[in-house]
DNA sequence: TACTCACTTGCTTGTTGACAGCAAGTATAT
DNA sequence: ATATACTTGCTGTCAACAAGCAAGTGAGTA
């Protein structure tokens, strides 16, 4: 019950209008985790947020609009959140070392906030489904990150930390599907699938196979 | 519109019990991959896949007991189908071998038979969201996958193809993380992920950092 | 073989409860 | 007093279920 926030507020009176919907929305969106870690998206319904929030069955939808528009609000919430992380975890690296870290950011992430980040890969997959209303705002999410990933390869390459004739741009699709595809199995999974092995496995690949020393591809 | 074989046998009269149920249940799984490709697992309706086959709105409920129901049947036919496709491209293939035929096999599949491949996908997806009533089957999938993987490795190692320090099941986990992420990727954008390019590259580091030439591992 | 009657199974239609979305209202801030 | 946060009443749609109809099946009788 995170309404105790509010209401302690709301008893302490007089909040600015913008103060209350910053409230009103923390508390929906963080009543949202809960509902969508517990029952999935399908059946966490509006008047369940709006009331596990503190407030009335119709709020969630005043506020959002349709479950969509909470969805998607609540992906570029996650969203933003774990690229803040991210952020901090490559910061100024390049190349080899900033795939590495960025693999490590993902775990670390993973074990901090597993909430946040199951569902985010759970509203990711739910995007997927044609007409998804915040399909958008999760492929927005991964063209960034693969952008990244290539601008990581080339300058690597540049400073000649990464062979110049690995393609950036295919080598820069295998490292995000990888990640993608290891955060979504232990999202399904994660007695099956051993997160940690695999990005040791991955982080082997890109020590060994992108160098410069070694012999050349393609 | 898929009635019409029926119809026709209908008219032809007296079928077995056997045969119509045979019938209507292809009949309605054809209708609900359509219908999902167009509409998304969760505005498809079981009235809309039931008529759409020919039937009334009530037989897909009747049939397949929930929505979940006729999901999960749906999984385990297309999944059927996906791993027979998937055997004969690998046939008695081993090591770094079977591992690039196999993702040769994925995006063959992907190519010859995209409805059923998105439709898998997508179904993979939702059962990601907990609750679902078909995750077992689409964990019993990747599981499977998995270890299919890992024998090949370790019979590759036995032959002397693959270098022994590498961890079969690392090296299994990224793997199938990696085909699982990009056959994602390119449901979500098939315009951003280039799906045959990134095999390109996995197939480069399968051949380059796996083999027993390469330097030591781990 | 031909007919019939009890029973099973495929399929349809009527209904219910739950939910998303909307519109009209109340309360709180400015 | 007026705009904005929030609530309540309502409607159409859907999944799920139950009751019924129709077509198939198989044993018994002649």
């Amino acid at each position: 019950m995170p309404n105790d926030a509010q209401r302690a507020a709301d008893a302490a009176q007089s909040l600015t209008q913008a103060e209350r919907t910053a409230i009103s929305d923390r508390a929906m969106l963080d009543a949202a985790i809960e509902l969508v870690l517990k029952h999935g998206t399908e059946k966490t319904t509006l008047a369940m947020i709006g009331e596990k929030a503190g407030y009335s069955r119709g709020l969630a939808t005043y506020r959002f609009g349709s479950k969509a528009g909470l969805y998607d609000a609540l992906c570029k919430s996650i969203g933003r959140n774990w690229l803040e992380y991210l952020k901090k975890g490559v910061d100024d690296m390049i190349g080899i070392d900033a795939m590495c870290a960025a693999l490590d950011s993902i775990y670390q992430w993973v074990s901090d906030s597993p909430n946040e980040a199951r569902v985010l890969q759970i509203l990711h997959c739910g995007s997927a489904s044609p007409g998804s209303e915040y399909q958008e705002t999760s492929i927005g999410i991964h063209r960034r990150q693969l952008s990244d990933v290539v601008e990581w390869v080339r300058a690597g390459q540049r400073q000649g930390q990464i062979c110049s004739n690995v393609d950036a741009d295919a080598v820069a699709a295998e490292y995000v599907a990888y990640s993608s595809g290891i955060t979504f199995l232990w999202l399904l999974s994660p007695e099956t699938f051993n997160f940690e092995n695999a990005n040791k496995a991955m982080k082997n690949y890109l020590r060994t196979s992108l160098g410069t020393q070694s012999q050349e591809e393609q």
